[in-house]
DNA sequence: GATTGTGAAGCCCTTCACAGCA
DNA sequence: TGCTGTGAAGGGCTTCACAATC
């Protein structure tokens, strides 16, 4: 998951929920799709199903927009891509740059979402003076040195780091300070930004830790267990402290269970 | 942002919120790092700081997973990780099939943080012929013809989809019938899945997108705006459709502004 | 004195259910 | 009749603030 900085505590009269902003996306993309296939309208029940979220939110997310329905009809595919285009600001251009250049930098710049969505790769910039000139999706990399220059000239406020985590909050300070003001960090560190500055962040292991926690639980399901004691034990993981070893007798699992189970 | 299949409704006692699980993760890096560099204890306040979240929200979520910390000194760094470690079930090994090995695939199966958290790549594969046998990130790419068979050899039980958006659902089914539960979904659709079957997705032009809207809500600010009528007017969006013009009159914005302004 | 663990309050979001409208 | 728009109810998460504990 990523999370946004929260700013601006739904202050500003037009305040529409965060969660209904995370789901316009996933509408715009539905109405896409019945927009090249062509259909002319769609009611909240079938759009609902195709953003895969339930009808009721649907209304409400758009009742924030305004009445774009029509009683008894349902909504207009053209015109509600139209609007929640602009909602979202696409009607716009934004000029991107993506900095680091590895396997996921030179997937992001290959990634066709972005162009279709009104996103424009500005540059790729990488540390790396070896990746210097090279081509990645049809754009030349450039040298850090240049960012500052790149994000002025080309009037950047959306910067994407793709870097390695320890170079992350460095590279974050100099967009900033550059002029970004929307970051989408893919390295794995929390980043530290001024007011003002909005961060989402994604984490790809983070997502599989996730998984991980509710396959657990899947497995102890099946055989009665809690699902907490796992199936571990296998192998050497680091045996708790001394102090844990202690601690664990007087451990009160909010469930009871897991009566201290560690391995030697 | 990802979102998880609502499944068991925080049925089962040891009901640890979707919200604190999620972060889990985010204390799981921090602590790491402590750990890697020999602190032996931290505070509520600390951790937090280096997570990037509360304190009382930290917490209230190590609350749920029980009574790990001493009052008037913090938590033991190690017994915490290894107890997160546990609660996420990372102690245990994960096979997981990555699918789809375009530029994100192969970005995937080079992403260090994977097998740093018990993850392991049991298998890349791809329906490209051509790549059957290529070795990324040292593994060999293999058919999709194989797939039902990989994961049953494997006992994977968490795949990764990286396909275009066209064979995500085609991909998704063969994984859950040949015994996947868990996905991370990287493709721009919504995948259709059976109950018991966990879905997180990853969209990256999803989160720009949020990001836009957001940014486009800073320039309207300076310029004393609502921000919703944007800088657009430039090129020509689609028009909206006839009937939308007409409705536009009876359009009542959840705050007055935003008179019909539409493009010819 | 310091810091955790947690009831209670508040907020935001979701869901319900139905009035309002085409 | 069919479907939207929305007040109201409900649920979950966050934040507060302080008692409990070391």
């Amino acid at each position: 998951m990523a999370t946004g900085r929260t700013h601006r505590p739904a202050t500003r009269s037009r305040g529409i929920p965060e969660a209904t902003v995370a789901r316009l996306p996933l509408y715009l993309r539905a109405l896409t799709a019945l927009s090249e296939r062509s259909v002319p309208t769609v009611s909240s029940e079938e759009l609902a199903a195709a953003a895969g979220v339930n009808s009721a939110k649907l209304r409400k997310d758009f009742s924030y927009l305004g009445s774009y329905g029509t009683r008894g009809v349902g909504y207009d595919v053209e015109y509600l891509v139209y609007q929640i285009s602009r909602e979202l600001g696409l009607t716009q251009d934004w000029p991107v740059v993506i900095v680091g250049i590895g396997n996921l930098g030179a997937a992001l710049a290959n990634y066709g979402g972005f162009a279709s969505r009104g996103f424009r790769v500005a540059a790729l910039i990488d540390a790396d003076p070896a990746m210097a000139g090279k081509p990645v999706a049809g754009i030349a990399v450039q040298h850090t040195d240049e960012l500052e220059q790149i994000i002025q000239d080309n009037g950047v406020s959306i910067g994407v780091i793709a870097t390695p985590a320890g170079a992350a909050q460095q590279v974050c300070d100099r967009l900033v300070a550059a002029g970004v003001t929307s970051i989408l960090n893919f390295a794995p560190t929390v980043l530290t930004v001024p007011d003002g500055v909005d961060v989402r962040k994604v984490d790809l292991s983070i997502e599989l830790q996730i998984l991980a926690f509710h396959e657990q639980r899947k497995a102890g399901e099946e055989t009665g267990q809690g699902g907490s004691e796992a199936a571990e034990g296998l192998e050497g993981t680091p045996a708790p402290p001394a102090r844990a070893a202690a601690a664990a007798t007087d451990r009160k699992g909010p469930d009871g269970d897991v009566p201290a189970v560690m391995p030697a």
